[in-house]
DNA sequence: CTGGTTATAGTATCTAGTACTAAAAAAAGG
DNA sequence: CCTTTTTTTAGTACTAGATACTATAACCAG
């Protein structure tokens, strides 16, 4: 029946590599209570690379993933905008953005596309959010692409009114009021 | 003039460990146009670490780093929930939040500890966010720790009316009004 | 021109592997 | 039960990218 342990063990090796990509063949092969020998086989087989070329890659992801945060400044991604006026953005759900169990995106998500759109359309140097009034319309799954347009509709001394309307493919899912104060 | 070129060659070393810190001694010493040697008496004068030491540190960070978003299912720290009543979260202003002119918070992670808090203290198995009433009192900065304080003030079938206050150490910066919608 | 700093050279050693060969052990088939 | 195949273990040579250490060369200044 080596057979089935052979699978099985290539199994719990795969899932560990998930886990703990940190461990070493030789750590491995006590785990699994056999030699770093066929550690390495096994390795071989399922096309896993060796710690170095694993925390390397990490490591790289990791590189670009922190510059995507830091440069995150605007949740979405402007299409369009006309200072002072409108603007556009798109935000396409990610896996990260869902609640596990229902798919269904976080709320904050959908206000933060919504909330920087509103800010990059002031023409203003800097300003921050006074006032918001949200309405979730209907909830929004992974993979759909959210279009949120905004419009300024008024302005009063440094007070920025503006409304933001985002739609997915097929219809309308919140929509936001935002009263933006713009400093200095 | 050993002693200044040495120096400058140095601070060469160290910018180019931020911007591409995966070059081998080899290659650094090829770009430097010095031995490898140097290199290396450079590398332990200054406290930097070999290559592998380097990436791994990258691949640990970006673990928990990843981690942290993941699941971050919760904005914010929960210190202490009453399920179907009230609860508390804490949050404390990080780098990443941050305008990097201005040093103020973006206005959507304030809003999502709320909204997170919100949805924690709801004794439902599924909700999503309906209607969000907010006022951005005044702009938070870097370092400040927020305590977001959420009430179930009303439940009317599956609506739950809540209200979230943030405080900062001295003053209220943030408050909230949610209508969260249980599903089924 | 001599002394001290800075740079280079070279060797032994380490880790976590690859690549390869050989042999032992286990399981399956007949 | 014996043979064949599969699976596992053992062992050697070699690699990259280092550390640690010693020795020597180059330079520059007083």
């Amino acid at each position: 029946m080596m057979r089935v342990k052979k699978k099985i063990r290539q199994q719990l090796l795969l899932n560990n590599m998930k886990e703990k990509p940190f461990l070493t063949d030789e750590e491995l092969a006590k785990l699994l209570h056999v030699s770093i020998q066929t550690i390495r086989l096994d390795r071989l087989e399922l096309g896993i690379p060796e710690l170095r070329e694993r925390i390397k890659k990490m490591a790289e992801n990791a590189q670009t993933k922190v510059k995507s945060i830091a440069s995150g400044d605007v949740v979405g991604e402007l299409i369009d905008v006309e200072l002072g006026k409108s603007g556009i953005s798109l935000m396409k759900i990610t896996e990260e953005m869902v609640f596990e169990k229902t798919q269904v995106a976080r709320g904050h998500h959908v206000f933060s596309q919504a909330n920087s759109l509103a800010l990059a359309v002031i023409d203003a140097p800097t300003a921050v959010t006074g006032v918001a009034n949200i309405k979730y319309k209907i909830p929004v799954h992974i993979g759909e692409k959210l279009v949120a347009k905004a419009e300024i509709v008024k302005i009063r001394g440094n007070k920025y009114f503006i409304w933001v309307k985002t739609r997915n493919e097929t219809q309308e899912v919140f929509r936001a009021k935002f009263i933006m104060v713009s400093l200095e």
